[in-house]
DNA sequence: CCCGCGCAGTGACCAAAGTCGCTTCCTGCT
DNA sequence: AGCAGGAAGCGACTTTGGTCACTGCGCGGG
């Protein structure tokens, strides 16, 4: 059995599994926790390329190809790891011929939704992806009330502006534009979106 | 033997081997000639998302979690592809378990050059993209004469601009920048470096 | 209670990217 | 020769993104 050969990590919030450019040197699978994978710029910027839940494995690629990181994980709540070295884990690849089916969809679905990042940053202006993401946000964590639909953004400006690709101040400016425009109400963290129709047709118009 | 439920299929100049959201029913193998993916956008704005030489393969992703083609692929030479279907190929992997592995390391290798284009997409000017593209072909395509190290652009400004995910203009005007910096000289197609290491130099400065 | 700190708001400013409109050059065709 | 179409050059302009510097708030620890 292959959990006989895993060991289990702890990380609390904001801590490091790994770092872009590091050898690999085993498969990490999220037991519980929340973790975020990064690329950091020269001067200090970063991307997001993917927050994964328990349930999810992460780096799935250096694990096969035996190549380094290609980017870094962070740890966003106390998170559980199993971690499988990468001896076991193809040993067991070999014996049970589905498995490695299994993470080709996986890593099929990380390689849509990186080609989807693409998209977002080579078509799309940072309003609109902001946009995109509050009505995202609505759609899954919003409750109806008389004002709108309300909701809390899910961490801080400088954290969404890290996955939009751009910086703090953006995410104020055009949260206070999209009020100005009456769109929607912000108190802190406190969103009210008081016109889904006029925020999605912003979305389908070209540019 | 697999060979022999393939099937071939030819392709001319800019003939588009499939399109962005169709449904995939089998993997693509390179025979002959070049591929180039990509994304299009609304307002015709194009992204390469990478371009594929003989002896690769083309949208594995899809043949294995069967959902539709994430980008267009089209021919950019007199291009020969060999086709197999999905059932076969998968039935394939199962009888031969170190071939799914064997793909999930081509996978991976995508999956880091998507990384690549992101990172670039999100951190670096359209200055440094090309300046660093222009030393790549310097490299490769290179010859060293009295002048410097002459090489032709492989392809028009327009086909540049789509790979650094921009436009035709800008191309022509960090050209020009560039040729005015003394650092190279253009000619049409023709360009001349006259200055690697100031070329270099540009890219390694922060921002 | 006050201090420090992280987070957010904001205006001034600057640089990069993109758009428009037009010109020029080349090439192939009739 | 003349024309049409594609590729490129180029200037003027607008928009977007990003930087800087500062203010203000709220909260927890000393």
């Amino acid at each position: 059995m292959l959990a006989a050969r895993s060991v289990r990590k702890l990380f609390s919030t904001g801590e490091l599994l790994f770092s872009e450019g590091e050898p690999c040197n085993g498969l990490h699978i999220i037991a519980r926790g929340k973790v975020r994978l990064f690329k950091t710029s020269v001067n200090g910027r970063e991307q997001v390329l993917s927050v994964n839940l328990a349930g999810e494995s992460v780096a799935e690629i250096p694990v096969f190809d035996g190549g380094p990181y290609p980017a870094s994980a962070v740890a966003l709540e106390e998170t559980e790891i199993v971690f499988i070295s990468r001896r076991d884990f193809n040993a067991y690849c070999l014996e049970h011929p589905e498995v490695p089916l299994k993470v080709l969809t996986v890593v099929g679905a990380r390689l849509r939704n990186l080609v989807g990042i693409i998209e977002e940053l080579s078509f799309t202006t940072i309003r609109q992806r902001l946009i995109s993401t509050l009505l995202k946000l609505a759609q899954s964590e919003g409750r109806k009330t008389t004002r709108g639909i309300e909701f809390q953004l899910p961490a801080s400006h400088q954290e969404l502006a890290n996955q939009l690709g751009t910086v703090r101040e953006l995410i104020s400016r055009n949260l206070m534009r999209l009020h100005a425009e009456g769109l929607l109400d912000v108190d802190a963290r406190q969103i009210v979106v008081k016109d889904v129709e006029g925020l999605s047709a912003l979305l389908d118009m070209a540019s």
